[in-house]
DNA sequence: CGCGACGTTGATTTGCCTCAACGATTGTGG
DNA sequence: CCACAATCGTTGAGGCAAATCAACGTCGCG
């Protein structure tokens, strides 16, 4: 099952059989329900979650009662609040299902021995670091320099399936606007 | 001149005095002049760049003839496009010199060839990379939940110095608001 | 069935932009 | 070293994109 981890991996770095049973071998697997919360605010957040099957969000509650969805992770993607792993503050952050989801869990302490053991699994998160950096540095770029509108209608020639699968209101606070403002813009191109 | 840089690998990683050498060798100095480019947009970067001394910007140009700032770079900071870099494209972005500065030039081929003779310098770059996206992270949550004024006094708490020394115009492009706006608030506050 | 979660639609408000005109400061060539 | 231009910052009037507020329709589910 979580054979798409290791396929991930290998789209990057190569690994062998032997590498592949110790790296399994450190991380936990688990299947947890809609709604479930991996990490809560005011937690300190101590693992790296990889997606095999679902959907989570990660997202930060307000004064004003509502909250603010700043990532999205599905299928072979990882999610996780690095800012709180790396200097063990709690988290400003929660991470939470939206779909029943597989998950795999990397502890941080388990990943840096793992590093010990296959130093190249640094490269791997090396290089997916480097991409997730450039997909936010191209989201706060769209955040400045498009309207409402442009930045749905982007979002949904680029992830069409997505926008299906999970509710306009999370969509709407991922985008940067108010699930009213969405729903007239969807109702424009008639 | 460069001892800054192998300052900043030591917060991080240990390295011994053999592979200072080495990294040494592998990277390039230059001092350039304010108003300098390192990366014009349709060129593929090619380069990953560390500021020994002075301060670059990355930007990119819009449409209307404006260009807009996604990020500054100071001493001890390194500054690249990750996505042409990756992809071999051209860039959309450019990267300028705001004041003279001095440089270390990092080769992207060069840069795995030094992995190979580094391995542990993967982990260096994981973790800066780490705290690179926490920052994106951070921004975004800022653009998304905070008015344009409210980002302007946050910004200028956390960086005093910073805000006096570049040009207000270009504070005002990375913060996501017009140079009009920004010079009302600050009047604002006699 | 009835309640709560979600989406729609319209009226009103507002934060920030646009445009324009005008000082202040910097820099560059004569 | 001055003159003049360009660059940068300030201030005000008017406008617009999107938020807010509110009322209502609809669906799924305990």
């Amino acid at each position: 099952m979580p054979d798409s981890l290791i396929n991930h991996i290998k789209r990057f770095i190569e690994i062998n059989e032997e590498q592949e049973k110790i790296l399994l071998s450190f991380v936990e697997y688990k299947k947890i329900n809609k709604k479930t919360f991996l990490l809560k605010e005011g937690q300190v957040c101590e693992n790296n979650y990889f997606i095999l099957k679902g959907c989570l969000r990660l997202f930060l509650n307000l004064d004003s009662g509502y909250e603010h969805i700043l990532q999205f992770a599905i299928e072979n993607w990882w999610i996780t609040d690095f800012l709180s792993m790396q200097n063990g503050t709690p988290s400003k952050f929660n991470i939470q299902a939206i779909e029943n989801s597989e998950i795999i869990f990397l502890n941080k302490n388990i990943k840096n021995e793992l590093f010990e053991r296959i130093p190249k699994l640094e490269s791997y998160f090396r290089i997916i670091l480097e991409k997730a950096y450039s997909a936010a540095i191209m989201r706060i770029h769209f955040q400045l320099d498009y309207s409402g509108e442009e930045r749905f209608m982007h979002f949904n020639r680029l992830f069409p399936d997505f926008v299906q699968r999970v509710p306009q209101y999370m969509l709407a606070s991922y985008l940067g606007f108010t699930p009213e403002f969405l729903s007239k813009v969807r109702g424009k191109k008639h």
